[in-house]
DNA sequence: CGTACGATTGAGAGACTTCAACAAACGTGG
DNA sequence: CCACGTTTGTTGAAGTCTCTCAATCGTACG
């Protein structure tokens, strides 16, 4: 690897994602570095794709924080997943021309537009990067099981538990972490609408967690004093989220 | 399409399930009906994968009823999804060495297991084939999304209205279901292990479901009277099941 | 400095669970 | 073909987790 190519990866949060699940060639690298991407940034609480679109692009995250969510009639809403830098999270319009969920920030972000046909060129070219993209979209749904799995079987308790497990597991791949904790701009409300749970419960639940001394939490700063504690009392095993270098955080 | 092709489209349960979330050429079909097929008969309550296995075939069902889930470590349940003849509930051990989950039967089943190598070659001749499979990676991911939904938002009686409803509706798209119903094999135990309810509550919501004359429940065969209230009463909308020909039950 | 949003607290209500018992259906072997 | 055990379905009652409603507090920001 040149200096120049590994000096770009550390900035691009695709590649250092994509990384994190598999090995890349140098040259499958440059292809990456190469596609073509039209960067906007995005004000807090817009929405990137909605229930019933068609998009021609996918959204590569570049910086801030984005989920996935869908409404009910009701109007009650069910936060489905959250998005970090390096995820592309509307990667299944290349084969699902209709999109049945939205995204959406959480926090002013900005994302990078990537023509499907780009990302077609790309893995007819280089087969094996299709492959990586497909391994991705199945490691999001393996996400979506252990997602449901809180929901339907776990207490509030152990489910923010094994949410901020994962959080500060992914945000750690893709070097968003430091060594204890990481920025988490994610509302009370945010948190009830992904678990499944009411604001006021939610609330009632983190200040459990404190007082047992498994989390720090003050703004959107989180900080984990003792990462074998709350594993444990998250029934966290993070072999579902298929990182090749599992490294405690 | 010649007759004879057309003959054993019929008889091909993956043909016909491909058929329904896209369209196929002759050839393509060919290459799907010469695939190399190891045929096994399990008895009920069998696993056919297990959370942590490396298998190097996928499992196409054949005929009877498959279930995916996973064992909590206080020996609870989930179940994230039923599978029917045509599915091939492992599919992502494609790209995914290690599998996160396992997946059993629930009654006597019979299924073909399909050596990795048969599949990468098959779309490797047949890139557009590589898709469709990629395609029903990402439908599969849907499906648990909606399940995330009913589990997180929706009271019991949607929950299981909804579950009925998608059920029927995957059932009518492989020939399964006769005019307005389908041979159910699941019980009220199992159903609470994949709603995230007690059997209690089960049975209990069952029986507001036959008061309300909702469904027809009599042994292991359902009956669904009312399409469109049942529709409404899960607050189902089939369009994450991405079916190329949506028709009603 | 007011306003708005998020966090926090209290109290009462409801959905669902657990425990326990019993009835019905099913398959199996004698 | 019946007796038997096992599984599945059904019912009752008590308990609990979580929700809803409503009010208050804190803080960032224009």
């Amino acid at each position: 690897m040149n200096f120049a190519l590994h000096e770009q990866s550390q900035h691009n949060p695709l590649l250092q994602k994509l990384e994190s699940i598999s090995v890349l060639s140098d040259e499958e690298k440059q292809a990456i570095l190469h596609l073509p991407m039209n960067v906007r940034v995005l004000e807090a609480d817009t929405d990137i794709v909605r229930d019933g679109d068609r998009p021609s692009d996918c959204c590569l995250i570049l910086s801030g924080f984005i989920c996935r969510y869908k409404v009910l009639s009701d109007g009650r809403r069910q936060i489905m997943g959250f998005y970090i830098p390096g995820d592309i999270p509307d990667l299944q319009s290349l084969h699902l021309q209709v999109i049945d969920n939205s995204v959406g920030t959480l926090v002013k972000s900005s994302v990078a537009l990537i023509p499907h046909q780009s990302l077609r060129d790309l893995w007819q070219r280089y087969p094996n990067l299709g492959e990586i993209l497909w391994r991705d979209t199945l490691i999001d749904a393996a996400m979506f099981r252990e997602w449901l799995i809180g929901v339907g079987r776990r207490s509030a308790y152990q489910r923010i538990a094994h949410l901020l497990c994962e959080l500060l597991m992914r945000m750690k791949a893709v070097g968003l972490a430091n060594e204890s904790g990481c920025d988490l701009p994610v509302t009370q409300s945010e948190f009830g609408d992904a678990l499944g749970l009411s604001t006021v419960h939610v609330n009632r639940v983190l200040q459990d967690l404190r007082r047992d001394g498994l989390i720090v939490l003050r703004g959107s700063s989180l900080t984990i004093p003792d990462w074998e504690a709350l594993q444990t009392a998250g029934d966290f095993d993070p072999a579902y989220l298929h990182l090749i270098k599992e490294e405690a955080p």
